[in-house]
DNA sequence: CTTGTGACTGACACCGGTTTCCGTTACCCG
DNA sequence: CGGGTAACGGAAACCGGTGTCAGTCACAAG
């Protein structure tokens, strides 16, 4: 005659013959609890298969267990190895995902991510580029007291609430393996005005590029929005300079392999004509013929990283060392890149 | 003296003039309500950006609004894909998406996914190809009570319960291509072993081929996992048949682009030499040099049908018509497919 | 033999909504 | 004017857990 839904704790204290505060004590492993009882009570939980509704302890607790993705991102690479990263790290914890993709484009994004943030009041956001770059976004989940990580290319926030990787210094190291290949007409796919990524990255190539005595010059810089068809009209418009570039760095592999395809497309060779590096090290990279010479950015890593520290026990005040949140990329190097032409 | 906290119900229902149970009643719709009374509330509610308590919500109703999407997917582009095609339809809806990845490898995968249907008991659940495949899980979910949906490459289901498409027809017309392009020697690279997907596409190459009089020759056939490398050794296998295929039919695009790949280590010009095509037509398709002749399945479509019936008011015994939950997928015709040479 | 102390446990209110069960009022209709 | 119905209120219970606080018990100290 019993109830045949879920059981609950109820029906847990009353097998165990405990009060149901008790079961509780078990469940959330209060210290302050006689061995015996808490064997006893975990046998019949066992036994009963009992699982605690998660929505009840929510409600009770004032916090819940859900970490939100929120994200507005063109790469399906990228944000997938995100959710691989993070779901790493919750797949043992109690914690779920929960992926809300936004509109960048909206003007009323802000007010749907309030929406969003206040009506399920996630206990830890995760804050994908390019939109980790708006710091209001940043205020928005202090003020709805979430507690968040941002991933960016640079560290523009507090340590404690970023994981960084260092774009700069990773792609002057890929236009410094250009230059020591012999390259000088060295051009650049730069991504979008407004990311941070973009700007980072672009900094690391005319770094490079004065460092090595060469200037920079405008017409040696196109720009793209990191999708493919942008990265083509892009290379269209530096292959059609006189003379024309023997290599040619983009901000990202997808707009590199823009760059390769619009360079078939002429009858170009890489990278005997021409020679390409990307970046991000996404599975594109690889598959392309021939295979991209691209700088590999850590962005599993990055997620395990931000996914500890959300769920992380550290208080706020805490003054913490902000542990090494910041990542190496490094150069990989396959066949996109070879000596240039005489 | 106010509490500082989120407005509650009691909150709206005082400054509204009305009762809780008025307020609660706009909230959910309640067909018995005077337009005044409901504007005002719903003016109040507005005012004060007032929004329920999720939790309270499911706790009460006895029901949440998640869906969880459970797959074991090796196509990041699929399942972004999936996620964006459901979070379209989810989107202005009070629904939120929960991921949850699963390991097909682990011995206790339904354990996992079990607990983890019993812990969130999502309203709805999207099933994901292979895995969609497995019965038991379908099973589970009904003995949980979750709502489900599988999505797959044939109809093996209720189809109250599918969201389909004919793969094995398609393939068909693919083949059927390839033919009228005057190719004889088509060879395969099949998908892994147990997968519904790679058997109906396998059937449409074989049906295709014994139609048009060819028989099937086993050697012609090589098996993949759906992963690069496993094209690339599929199509090195191929290719080392003499006298050699001069089209290749891929069981998805991934494995595609590895046989272009090898096509292209061993000096063969595509189309020229050797045509290909692929299944799925994600995005490498088209960004592959050529770009690949592929059959589109139309994922996003699917997803957001879907959710659609996820979210539907259907009742379980009603005998729904099964609307048309059947997705045709079409020939992309690009550039990887040409006459075979003399 | 009290008394105090600390370890352990239970009764009860509470989280923020929904539902049930009346009860009231106003309005419409025959 | 009786009676039916639509629209809403009030009180209390409930969903399934957790916090507070008081109580029990064993045992050592006074």
């Amino acid at each position: 005659m019993k109830k045949s839904g879920q059981p609950t704790i109820n029906d847990v204290a009353r097998l165990a013959g405990v009060s149901k505060k008790t079961v509780s004590r078990v469940i959330n492993q209060s210290p302050l609890l006689n061995s015996d009882t808490r064997e006893k009570v975990q046998a019949v939980i066992a036994d009963l298969g009992y699982i605690p509704n998660p929505q009840a302890r929510a409600l009770a607790l004032r916090r819940n267990f859900l970490i939100a993705l929120i994200h507005d991102n063109p790469n399906a690479q990228m944000v997938l190895r995100v959710q691989q990263g993070l779901l790493e790290v919750l797949r043992d914890t109690e914690f779920e995902l929960l992926v809300h993709p936004v509109d960048r484009g909206a003007p009323d994004m802000r007010d749907e991510i309030r929406r969003f943030l206040e009506r399920q009041r996630p206990y830890g956001v995760m804050l994908l580029p390019p939109i980790s770059e708006n710091d209001l976004l940043a205020d928005l989940c202090t003020q709805i007291g979430c507690r968040y990580v941002r991933m960016g290319s640079a560290t523009f926030d507090d340590p404690a609430h970023m994981v960084s990787s260092n774009d700069r210094e990773a792609v002057r190291g890929a236009i410094d393996h250009l230059l020591a290949a012999g390259h000088r007409r060295i051009c650049m796919i730069a991504g979008p005005h407004g990311f941070r990524s973009a700007f980072e990255r672009q900094q690391g190539y005319e770094e490079a590029m004065e460092a090595a005595g060469l200037g920079v010059q405008r017409t040696w810089i196109a720009q793209g929005n990191y999708q493919f068809e942008s990265g083509m009209r892009a290379a269209e418009r530096l292959l059609d300079l006189s003379p024309r570039p023997t290599a040619i760095f983009s901000s990202n592999d997808e707009m590199a392999a823009g760059a390769l395809h619009i360079a078939r497309q002429r009858g170009l060779d890489v990278p005997e004509h021409l020679s390409i590096v990307g970046f991000d090290d996404t599975s594109i990279a690889s598959h392309l013929w021939p295979p991209l010479t691209t700088v590999r950015w850590p962005i599993a890593t990055m997620a395990r990283a931000a996914a500890l520290k959300l769920i992380g026990e550290d208080e706020e005040d805490d003054a913490e060392p902000s542990e090494p949140t910041m990542f190496v990329s490094t150069l990989i190097r396959r066949a996109s890149v070879a000596k240039p032409q005489a």
